[in-house]
DNA sequence: TACAGTAGAGAACGAGCGTTCTCCACAGCA
DNA sequence: TGCTGTGGAGAACGCTCGTTCTCTACTGTA
């Protein structure tokens, strides 16, 4: 016997893994039944429907990615040192075969322009792993264009990594990153 | 009276066009027959399926955006103005509403990890603007890891200067750019 | 034992897809 | 005028999808 929530973590658990992989659309709410356990019914007693899913992992994911560069964040001991561990996460990262890129990237590719989900990938961008570099940057005292450059560096990586399926692309950003660390040091 | 290589040209142009707005699953065979103006009988005489489309779009549109690319770089007179011109072109290309990022990552992100259209979004990363940029770094006698940052700015800004439909991403990437090139001089 | 209520399995439904097939109008030619 | 072949319009087919509905088994209670 399951209860509810349960039921609704291990349906969420299965979906952010099915749609991450294969993306939302190529992942039917019968496979993620049987992947989840749990009945047609109740799937749809728990999520209004498939779009209503699809936003929430979007939403889950991002607490998870910033929470998992997080944990390399503070590991490192200089602010510098703090802002390049994000490479080192998206490098561990690529490591496990089914990096697939930023999943919000890849949400929005697979939209039409206009479409609700839009509005939660959007917002993604300003907060996030994005905010994050932006505060330890500015916590440095460097000008914010540099925290832009770096986050347009994190994100140029993200798809390279996933296409590339190597960990060479987050280690040429962190690279760059830590040039650009340096010059404006 | 059309022959088939002006069918051919109108199915394309209008897949190109179709496929980049909404994603090549979500653009119907018959959606596709009625924007080009031709029977459905003649489509499947020209191209295999939707795969095949897909596919030989793809294609046209890497040698189409190096195309785009060159116009602006050829305009410029110093070899490092030459590299910063294809950050011009993608502002000047978001100016468009319709602007959608980069085709081979939307196309990858729709795509299940083992596809045979990868093979098409790998290549991409090989030629095209990659192959030129690093080209054109190479000619200014920089080492290699400023042309691979050069590119993760360039493809990180073309997926953000599609989410947030604006043309400050390539901005800030060109800054960036211009930085790196500056300080390696 | 009888009964009410719930939950699960999966059939059913309507829509949309890629692809194929049918039908018909019409051209060229004897 | 007949015949043959070509091409277009779109109906049809088989499939998959998201969603809903039906039926059955079972639980707790008197």
């Amino acid at each position: 016997m399951t209860t509810d929530t349960e039921a609704r973590e291990r349906v969420l658990e299965a979906a952010d893994r099915l749609f991450y992989a294969k993306s939302a659309h190529a992942v039917g709410m019968d496979e993620l039944r049987t992947e989840a356990g749990v009945s047609l019914k109740k799937l749809y007693q728990l999520f209004a429907g498939k779009e209503a899913l699809v936003e929430e992992v979007l939403r889950r994911r991002e607490e998870a990615i910033t929470a998992a560069t997080m944990k390399y964040v503070l590991r490192a001991s200089t602010p510098e040192d703090q802002i390049l561990a994000v490479f080192d996460w998206m490098a561990d990262s690529s490591g496990t075969t089914d990096f697939r890129g930023c999943a919000f990237i890849n949400s929005y590719a697979e939209l039409g322009p206009s479409s609700e989900r839009v509005t939660a990938v959007v917002r993604h961008q300003k907060t996030g792993v994005r905010g994050a570099i932006a505060a330890m940057v500015a916590a440095t005292g460097r000008p914010e264009w540099v925290a832009d450059s770096i986050f347009l560096l994190f994100e140029g990586a993200m798809t390279n990594t996933a296409i590339t399926v190597s960990s060479e692309p987050a280690r040429q950003a962190q690279t760059a990153a830590r040039f650009l660390l340096e010059k404006t040091a």
